[in-house]
DNA sequence: GCTCATTCTCGTCAATACGACGAATATTTT
DNA sequence: AAAATATTCGTCGTATTGACGAGAATGAGC
């Protein structure tokens, strides 16, 4: 019984860590900060840290530390809760939990290149998830989870569009599928179902012709999201 | 910088809840404790607590917490993590971020009747959900949340049937999907949807009749853990 | 024991969604 | 101008779903 007299509160920190997705460079690609101290020293792993007082909210200290870190503002990308991982250990100096944040992020223009965040950098997942490569704490478990997640709510969310800018085209979007999921996908069927989805899209009127071809149609991300009924995944 | 000199770890106390839902006399109900001490002393809360101590893990801390406050085993329902809480204020002791997990029981022969956890009760979730209910904490909250789950958990996975004892028939089956979702379905679509995912069920070569009506074939759960494609709900 | 209501199971039919792919359109490249 | 490329529209066969008819196998009432 917690409230017994004879008992007092365990010791544990409490943390926030961030798996920030992009498509970049025609690759699933995760934010990652190199360590500056003890432990996992001069390794890669999530951008994150302790909360900053009693009295931050973790959604806030999630926010702070991914712009201390990476020079992102939690404004400019979808963030939500992915889950907590606690097990003793973890952490060689101290138990600690983390609650880590699943982002979304649309191609950056200069991905924490200079600015506060001189450690941060891009890499695609599928390096990140090797076998060898080699991956402070249990931060290469929380990736493989962030990327199960993110692969599975592109079936069944719109997210796959805050992966793209605020005006993109259906091949840009396609392409986010295609990228995530690491398979191709038929752009004639996609173009179709993505246009049947009632408020997905909202075109602007204009045009792009990005390489040869037949210009496509601009959109903006529409109020939908979720696919109903959801795309899945040929496996 | 959370290393810096002059930085001190904040005090955040670390619980545990848990939303367990069963479905009982035709309604989803959760399980939940009248609280013995301030604060919210004699409301109704999740049953949960503090880790026991810096060592103990948060699953090990929730089956204990489980086992301690209702008289279930972690082993006897499916148990997953659904989300952490920690807005500040939420508990107006300390600073307290909780980690939920939702769990799903069968009906339970004599939920919570006598034994260790003599303030177990088992309260249909409309009713809990009600604008006027008084829940301790943020609770509520957390049990919409875990409702909402709960009811998407359906759809994609094999889940409903942790809802059922070891052996069911498809009707059995049936109404908890249609006590879930608040939802009737047609029985011989439902039938023939169900029986159509490999692996869901397996048969036992039994059958029972419970009321008037053909006998039902009885079946166990399979190994498939995903319906593919989903059984996806009307709305 | 016979009839009837009940429930489980199988089957049918139309509407919808999806995978594969042909073809028209509108550009850039050569 | 011709070829190549990418976007968009359309068609066809198949799989899945929703609505519902009907047979099979029981209990309940007489």
């Amino acid at each position: 019984m917690p409230d017994d007299e004879g008992w007092t509160l365990p010791e544990v920190a409490v943390a926030v860590d961030l798996a920030v997705l992009t498509v970049h460079d025609g690759a699933l690609q995760i934010m990652l900060v190199k360590r500056g101290i003890p432990p996992y020293e001069g390794m890669l792993a999530l951008p994150g840290g302790f909360l900053a007082s009693t009295e931050e909210d973790l959604d806030v200290a999630a926010a702070r530390e991914l712009q201390e870190e990476t020079g992102l503002h939690a404004k400019d990308l979808h963030l939500e809760q992915l889950r907590t991982y606690g097990t003793p250990g973890r952490d060689p100096r101290r138990r600690v939990i983390t609650v880590c944040y699943l982002g979304f992020s649309p191609n950056l223009p200069e991905p924490a290149a200079g600015g506060d965040a001189s450690e941060a950098v891009l890499m695609p997942v599928d390096k990140v998830l090797r076998p060898r490569a080699a991956v402070a704490f249990d931060h290469k478990k929380i990736i493989a989870d962030a990327v199960e997640r993110a692969r599975s709510k592109l079936e069944y969310t719109t997210l796959a569009a805050a992966f793209c800018g605020p005006e993109f085209t259906v091949t840009d979007l396609r392409e986010v599928y295609e990228i995530v999921w690491g398979e191709t996908l038929d752009p004639r069927n996609f173009h179709r179902k993505i246009m049947s989805v009632p408020g997905f899209l909202v075109p602007t009127g204009e045009r792009v012709s990005r390489q040869a071809g037949r210009p496509a149609a601009v959109f903006r991300r529409g109020p939908a999201t979720i696919l109903h009924p959801a795309m899945l995944r040929s496996s």
